[in-house]
DNA sequence: CTAGAACCTGACATCAATGTGAGAGGCAAG
DNA sequence: CTTGCCTCTCACATTGATGTCAGGTTCTAG
């Protein structure tokens, strides 16, 4: 398939699908004419980039974990195991922090509600348990 | 106590303070000289503002919510009520994601440890389970 | 063969938060 | 008063993923 295709698919434009390209994330065939061909494969590889960009890993990062996903057998997959374990544990705490920001939310929601409800709770006081 | 202070206690740099009032999100009396003081009750909130902008809200949206902190009884409490919501329910998309992508990983590592202790299995098929 | 859609490269624009540097002024201790 | 540190404003730079535009080429349907 040709590079509209696999965007359309993805849901990633044809400029990212470009840029996943040029850094190392994404191969492709070329015609005679220079255009990109891609397999079905290559659907699976971009939603999974798009996975771990959303979770906040840059490309550089992406990059090293591929290998792995790749050819587990290569010499270089301790270091991308490496970091798999490092960004694991980072992701587990970022959403630790979202849990409590969420928590927090929660509490100035329902103290609003409180207030609107009987006029008299302070929700400006339910702020101070965020510090 | 001043800028340098409250960077010092906070974490936050004494540029960023400055962006937050330039965007509204905090305030503070200003000496004979121009220079900014604050109260204690300032650290609390930078910590909060931080915290969300952790979570990914941008200073516009928090700048919609942090009526409803300090005055829980103005008319705009609902429109930042609303606000308060949406993103909550963000956030808990954005955790569950968040989840599905940490478990990702957690099968990466796993299939590499089993590849790496049997030499057999293969960590690339794994992969497939992530579109 | 031809028109139009899709594609190519390359370059510049964008956004948001923050860094950085210049030049000037405030403020406390000696 | 001076020295040194902190602060002020203003402005430009940075980062990373993506948008967008221009000028040219490839592919495909009719």
């Amino acid at each position: 398939m040709r590079i509209g295709e696999l965007s359309a698919r993805t849901g990633a434009s044809v400029r990212s699908l470009r840029y996943y390209e040029e850094q190392g994330l994404l191969t492709s065939t070329r015609s005679a004419g220079g255009q990109r061909h891609y397999t079905d494969d290559e659907i699976e590889r971009v939603v999974f980039v798009q996975r771990l960009y959303a979770a906040g890993l840059s490309s550089r990062t992406i990059v090293e974990l591929l290998p792995c996903v790749d050819s587990p057998s290569d010499d270089h997959s301790d270091a991308a195991m490496e970091r798999m374990l490092q960004e694991r544990d980072r992701l587990s705490d970022h959403i630790e922090e979202l849990q409590r920001t969420r928590d927090a939310l929660d509490v100035l929601v329902t103290a609003a509600r409180a207030y609107r409800d009987t006029g008299r709770a302070n929700c400006g006081a339910a702020a101070t348990t965020f510090a």
